[in-house]
DNA sequence: ATGTCC
């Protein structure tokens, strides 16, 4: 424990090591955020970065107010892992890049049925279905690095000589459609989650949810499919809802944005995508209201990456990373943004979550191939 | 974040 556990002030609980970097203005939309009415407990992660008002990796608490525009446009958001049947000693980088093929259009329900009859498609809203999205989402083929617990690791059929894939993406447009309209009629205030404004957000909060995770399930098959592999899904967790709890006796409401739950069996934390991913067994402590981080959190704006780096690398060094794996980035603001310098290092994360008894690492996965985007843009 | 804005 120790210092990895700091509350600044009352109700606020900062997970982080005196090593740790943690932008300001993330601390100072923490505090703001923290303030408003019926907020009753916070916790900062330690990828907290700064977000469009409010912080990107934290929760929140409130025991009868919910706040939509906190848990922001991507409800449902999260990270899954699959363990596949693609031989790792026989991996060729160049031919699996090649079977990939291109990962940018939308599927259709019906093209999503025939190859797969046992998913029913959340059809009532066709929001770029099967599509991974921009920003820092991604799908990665990945490697096995370290075993830290093998019972576990065993247990859950992981399997060092096969590649891994991981999933993060969200609702894609459907979220932020939810959102929108809420805004426009509600604006930022809180809302009584009792009220009827309060449970048709949560009704289509919740759609959005099972909407994200089956287009992570969508991104997979078709990645499975595409690499002509079997794969097993090993967790799928969000970290961007609003979920009923009990937090030190009370109930009441718990908002995570950017913060996996720490309720919901192994999490996935990812690194940057020139990174380590760890899973991670979560410990039963109250401590960051059951919250962990969600990845490496940024260390540099977006709006910053290019002017830093765009003279010491170009767009085709940065799409091989330390690790030797492959990034497919058609984008070339994207890859700048997203380029690993921009964000902390994984395990500075995980070393603050360790010291604060959060969790438990049972793995490390190393990148093989990160498919961002394929299409130029226009 | 965006069947996104330039």
């Amino acid at each position: 424990m120790g210092n990895s556990i700091q509350q600044p002030s009352a109700g606020i609980t900062l997970i982080t090591t005196p090593e740790l970097w943690l932008e300001g203005e993330a601390i100072k939309q923490l505090h703001t955020t923290a303030t408003l009415p019926d907020i009753s407990y916070a916790a900062a992660m330690p990828d907290i970065h700064p977000g469009r008002g409010y912080p990107v990796g934290a929760a929140f608490f409130t025991t009868q107010l919910i706040y939509p525009a906190l848990i922001g446009g991507d409800i449902g958001c999260g990270m899954s892992l699959w363990q596949t049947s693609l031989k790792t000693h026989a991996m060729n980088q160049a031919k699996l890049i090649k079977q990939l093929g291109n990962l940018d259009q939308p599927l259709s329900a019906s093209e999503c049925t025939s190859l797969w009859p046992d998913i029913q498609p959340l059809q009532q809203h066709n929001y770029a279905s099967g599509t991974i999205g921009g920003g820092n989402h991604f799908a990665e083929l990945q490697m096995l690095d370290t075993i830290y617990v093998a019972e576990i690791a065993e247990q859950i059929g992981l399997n060092k000589q096969h590649l891994q894939l991981m999933v993060h993406s969200g609702s894609r447009g459907l979220g932020g459609a939810i959102l929108d309209k809420h805004i426009r009629q509600f604006g930022h205030q809180g809302l009584i989650a009792d009220s009827e404004a309060g449970k048709s957000y949560l009704t289509q909060h919740n759609q959005a949810l099972a909407y994200a995770q089956q287009n992570r399930e969508l991104i997979a098959r078709r990645i499975l499919t595409n690499l002509r592999a079997q794969g097993q899904k090993l967790a799928d967790i969000s970290h961007n809802f609003i979920e009923a709890a009990c937090i030190h006796g009370e109930s009441g409401w718990l908002h995570r944005k950017g913060a996996a739950p720490a309720t919901q069996g192994l999490v996935v934390i990812p690194g940057s995508r020139g990174d380590y991913s760890y899973l991670v067994q979560p410990l039963d402590t109250p401590t960051a209201l059951y919250s962990l981080a969600h990845g490496a959190g940024r260390k540099w704006q977006r709006s910053a990456c290019k002017g830093r780096l765009s003279r010491r690398y170009t767009v085709e060094q940065l799409s091989r990373t330390v690790h030797g794996s492959r990034v497919i980035c058609a984008d070339r603001e994207l890859i700048y943004e997203e380029a690993p310098q921009a964000y902390k290092s994984i395990d500075s994360v995980i070393t603050a979550m360790v010291q604060a008894e959060l969790i438990r690492p049972i793995a490390r996965f190393k990148p093989v191939i990160t498919y961002k985007v394929k299409t130029e843009k226009k």
